[in-house]
DNA sequence: CCTACCGATCGGTAGG
DNA sequence: CCTACCGATCGGTAGG
């Protein structure tokens, strides 16, 4: 198992292959979706034959749980520096956004569908709590301060959660993201955003919402009269 | 071609075969997505061998756009009637969001990626254009007469477009139907709301956002001074 | 609308 | 890490 001469790759350069490996499948299966990659796509994309991977990974399915739970672990790292810092909430918040429209290229929701209905049991159940812990976990820690503080409403005036909360900014964020792209294929709408404007707009809505805070009281609203 | 005795469906059969094929192939495509479903599983959940199918439709992604299309128009007629209603801009979002969340099963992500990466050019283009006049339209008129009452914030004062409302709206219903999916799987967190709340609580956070009012104001925000 | 069948492609294995 | 190959399944067609 040390390492043959010349024929059998070195230890080196076996791991250096496996890092390409799941770096390719990541950028395919994020894109594409786990069932429209090929693992010959993926082989040849890397410079292998198909049945080179088989030596890296165990199957298909155990390559992307490792590209998932790769990323979850970095993405999660990135998130858990920010939410410590000594910042206001809407400053750490619009740090995440940041963060989050420039490193995260994937859409969650297709990589939530593949882990549901592409992966067995034991692997969704470990996928399902690393999301939680890497991030959903440091997003709530900066929705609890808020409400901590105070600055942020609780459940009883029109708020939610910090774990709802967090699952709402990830789904907004993601919001944005795909409307963008609906547009540039749908009618090449004028939507010149960066990300740092994109993450400031983001969190604002998020924070004050869309409606115009003089003409309107928030409060008034908590108590709907169900007419149909 | 006008129907043979008893080995030959009738008009009126081949009809109804071909709506029991739409109905049954919309809830499989809509919950497993475009690759995941395969002709025979279809037909079989018809009661039909795989290429009775190809009577009916000419090849899977036609069968694909025609569940589409149907599924657009329907869900376009009931927000176009309420957009239309003499109520007020809140309470014609709240419908919106009731109808959407207890009509709309599937995933607007899922739907979105597998027309832009199974679909030909041109059915992605019809289906961009119809999902444009169905959905977004009648939203984005909701929107509009917010913003011409003033009732919502401009681009101005940190609100946005018509259109992009629209898209934020539709992100916004479906990430509360996603979140609680996940935390269903995830953790079993109780979150035992009914559609009716739900809209509720979607649209009151949409329009006053998750901050606390009173402590902070919503218009210095509006120039974020980039510290890094 | 069925039986019979095709070529292509899939994930994965044998064996070196 | 390659060559060679397998069984299964896919979308679609022929022909009645």
């Amino acid at each position: 198992m040390a390492g043959k001469q010349q024929r059998r790759p070195s230890h080196e350069e076996a791991e250096e292959t496996q890092r390409t490996i799941l770096r390719t499948a990541q950028k395919l299966f994020m894109e594409y979706g786990y069932r429209a990659v090929s693992t010959r796509q993926i082989a040849i994309a890397c410079g292998l034959t198909q049945p080179a991977l088989y030596h890296h990974f165990a199957d298909k399915k155990a390559l992307y749980a490792a590209v998932i739970q790769e990323n979850l672990v970095e993405t999660g790292a990135a998130l858990e520096r920010i939410s410590r810092r000594n910042e206001s909430v809407h400053e750490r918040l619009r740090q995440c956004a940041r963060y989050l429209l420039s490193n995260v290229q994937y859409n969650h929701s297709l990589m939530f569908h593949d882990i549901r209905y592409q992966m067995d049991a034991d692997v969704q159940q470990m996928l399902g709590e690393a999301f939680h812990a890497r991030m959903i976990t440091p997003l709530s820690t900066i929705f609890e301060d808020g409400l901590r503080q105070r600055t942020l409403r609780d459940q009883q005036h029109g708020g939610v959660d910090a774990i709802a909360a967090a699952y709402l900014f990830l789904n907004v964020l993601e919001r944005f993201l795909t409307s963008t792209s609906y547009r540039q294929y749908l009618t090449a709408s004028a939507t010149p955003a960066t990300s740092i404007e994109e993450a400031e707009v983001i969190v604002h809505i998020l924070l004050y919402g869309l409606a115009n805070v003089e003409r309107a009281c928030p409060a008034q609203m908590l108590d709907p009269e169900q007419t149909e």
